[in-house]
DNA sequence: GTAGTTTGCGACTTGGCGTTACAAACTCCC
DNA sequence: GGGAGTTTGTAACGCCAAGTCGCAAACTAC
């Protein structure tokens, strides 16, 4: 039971509701119905109650489920509970966006380190966090302080930061430049594509 | 054949296929085979075939697809071909990285506004953009500048923005908050969430 | 206590997708 | 020019993920 995947489709689904129970337990909520979940997310409620049974009777009959308490659940099915350390590379308008805000704080990761390499940056604060130069690098992954790396640099210089990466022993990589990363196939790349996202959902908006 | 939609694999597929081809045009590529986009992808390179070879048959034997053909193709597959317009709530530090890089430049978007509200902002420019003040949102959309809304706004304002561009006759709004936005069922919303993307990709390196 | 809501779960059906296989078309090199 | 290697296009088959319907059980509210 430990050792058996998801499916891709489950795992998906399952994070999608955690991304909009997030986001209702900021709005002050407490309790959520599938019906609810469905219309933020489009699955079907049977579907959600499908997902979610399969591992636990998570909810109340006549009420929904208990936010905080299903947070907590989908994060343990996906074992992904507890605090997971990410490093940041580039700390200009888009890293310093990514730092001062808590999309990532939200979901249990902490942003351990941020790099960079201009002169005038490093050394500079964003929100509690010193802005290190690059070279530092190496020493900080070695200390077992970088679980993810997250890349938002240019693309030209994408590809030499994931190899400096890959080579500190890191295999988690979240790409939000617009370069094709080669890497070995034990590290996972994961690139960003607001705009692909946007004419997906422009494709369903014309049909 | 111009009325039946995709399937959503289909679509999804599709748009991840135009995100690698973009990437692979910027590094000066100009042909790729089925076999390489599955590399970046994690597709079959069969289902890719079939993928695209439904619509027509777009690539040379032996070769492989010539990228701008093969992006020409898919976006006219998608009916997403030419140049949208689309307006930026939020001149912070996300608007501006926003603002100022390719991303949705390379994928037919144009940004013909910038909105912000605070009085030190607006006036200034971003790229060749003046950012203008909120309030001539009405105006703007009224000339038809406004095919999709992106907020990069922070979320306690999200739902406000949201209810203006519903009223403004916005159909499609790409939200970049942390804000759950209730919107009439014929407008898309679709909510970036960095985090939740990479706790996903946790879980499929954790197992 | 009765009506309304919502979960949990079974049964059935559909079709998307992985897989295997192979012929045809193209490149490259000798 | 010819043969080896590569890659597309396409058919056939099977599995299982997921949509759908239906209903009993549990809970709230009045």
């Amino acid at each position: 039971m430990a050792s058996d995947r998801l499916t891709l489709g489950v795992a998906a689904r399952l994070s999608r509701y955690l991304q909009v129970l997030t986001q209702a337990r900021k709005m002050g909520k407490s309790s959520i119905s599938s019906q609810a979940i469905s219309e933020y997310t489009g699955v079907n409620p049977t579907q959600i109650r499908r997902d979610l049974s399969g591992f636990g009777k998570f909810g109340k009959r006549g009420v929904g489920y208990d936010i905080d308490s299903l947070i907590e659940q989908i994060r343990k099915i996906l074992r992904t509970s507890g605090t997971h350390n990410i490093a940041l590379f580039g700390a200009g308008n888009l890293g310093q966006a990514i730092a001062s805000s808590s999309v990532f704080g939200d979901h249990g990761f902490r942003i351990s380190a941020i790099f960079d390499v201009a002169p005038d940056r490093v050394g500079q604060k964003v929100g509690d966090l010193t802005i290190r130069h690059y070279d530092e690098l190496a020493s900080v992954a070695a200390s077992g302080g970088i679980m993810v790396g997250v890349l938002a640099v240019p693309g030209d210089v994408a590809q030499h930061v994931a190899d400096d990466l890959v080579a500190a022993g890191v295999k988690i990589i979240f790409n939000y430049s617009d370069a094709l990363l080669s890497v070995p196939s034990d590290v996972t790349v994961h690139t960003s594509s607001p705009a692909v996202e946007l004419l997906y959902a422009l494709y369903f908006y014309l049909s």
